[in-house]
DNA sequence: AGGCAAACATACTACTCGGTATGTTGTCAA
DNA sequence: TTGACAACATACCGAGTAGTATGTTTGCCT
């Protein structure tokens, strides 16, 4: 989380990232090749294969790069000095716009998240399948303090924590499957979406009135 | 609906569309070849070709199928002369098991909505996804309905019906993502988790008390 | 018995894709 | 000017893959 200290990458580096991103998303792993990535930037191979030892690390790479969107967009929501349900409304929040901003970042991890569709994978793929689902679990942790402090104080109401938090969470996710990116979307018009997403998320949790925000000042 | 009035397909016709689906689950439509679906029947490509015209015909079949069980998990609800309330609970309850018990059927189903990602389709397959999409909507409608009607009444509670819908239904095909089938978990044991998707679910509607459903009598 | 079609398996073709090896261009230091 | 190296493009190879064409077995009807 604080190993690598934001080195910046080149600048060819992230257009690629961002290309390969794209089309993982519209094709998924399999279908997508890495011509097509290379056409998609209006380059060839070589270009993909100077930075990029591989496809499953170009892969690798988007995944990573998802995760770090991912953790960016609850961190200020969990490291609030906040009550339970204010950080929760934060991280969701936070949640729910990043997935719809970072549309293509985040169904790409999402897929991969599913890729034990692999199976066969080399032992090195599999160490980094492994740092993902630590990530990944890591990711659900932090959910699952703030509810469980929630349940605790009483405003918020819980049966299963597991099943509950898994509903939770792709109910979250939800807008990476239904959401098209619209260009003529404001920001406004994304927050709505956004909070309504938040509200049935919460409400799922018994949190029935939901405060406003506006109000809230910035902690920690 | 009614038009292919239960034609009874060979049992090998069967069995070639359970392995397709195992296989297109695991691996996705892509990274399945013909020759890994024969291999998982003990077979050769000769078989599956001498049933089904291409590979896409087959991925097809399977979502075909898919979709009927989908229908099949939430019909009874759907049709029940009960509260909207009581009819949204069957319904929910029938969508999870459904979720459940064919799990590699729904995977697949939930992949191929994804499936513009084919992009360049022919004339032909765009046909089939269209008719597809068709039958999605018709699905969704079925809950909307119920929903609507639950809102009218007030035992529901709706801002954005679009976007609650989509939370809504992306929390009960949730299990797709996180349960993985358990040879140990009885029926009762996958009762439970689905009673506990079912609450998430409605109280993201404001349904807060959800009632017993071992004493409601089955409608029409 | 014999013939005939369904139900496959086998062999083959044209094509794609991941990866590598090699060629080419620009840039910068000595 | 001339290496030298980064930053690519191009050509190529081996391993699959969808689909086809053709062989082979099996059950059934007469």
């Amino acid at each position: 989380m604080l190993a690598t200290a934001k080195i910046a990458k080149p600048k060819r580096y992230e257009e690629i990232l961002v290309a390969a991103a794209e089309c993982f998303q519209k094709q998924g792993f399999s279908a997508t090749s890495i011509d097509t990535v290379a056409r998609h930037l209006g380059a060839t191979k070589g270009r993909i294969y100077h930075y990029f030892p591989s496809k499953v690390d170009l892969f690798n790479a988007v995944r990573d790069r998802a995760m770090e969107l991912a953790f960016d967009g609850i961190r200020e929501g969990y490291d609030a000095k906040l009550s339970p349900v204010e950080r929760l409304h934060l991280m969701t929040l936070g949640h729910v716009k990043c997935m719809m901003l970072h549309h293509s970042y985040m169904q790409v991890l999402l897929d991969g998240l599913q890729m034990q569709r692999f199976g066969a994978t080399t032992e090195f793929q599999r160490e980094a399948m492994e740092r993902h689902l630590h990530e990944r679990n890591t990711f659900e942790t932090w959910y699952r303090e703030v509810i469980e402090l929630g349940v605790a104080e009483g405003t918020m109401a819980v049966r299963s924590m597991s099943v509950t938090l898994q509903s939770f969470l792709v109910a979250l996710n939800g807008p990476v499957f239904w959401y098209r990116p619209r260009e003529g979307d404001g920001e406004e018009k994304l927050n709505a979406i956004a909070e309504e997403v938040v509200v049935f998320a919460l409400k799922g949790l018994g949190i029935d009135a939901v405060p406003p925000i506006s109000t809230i000042s910035r902690g920690a």
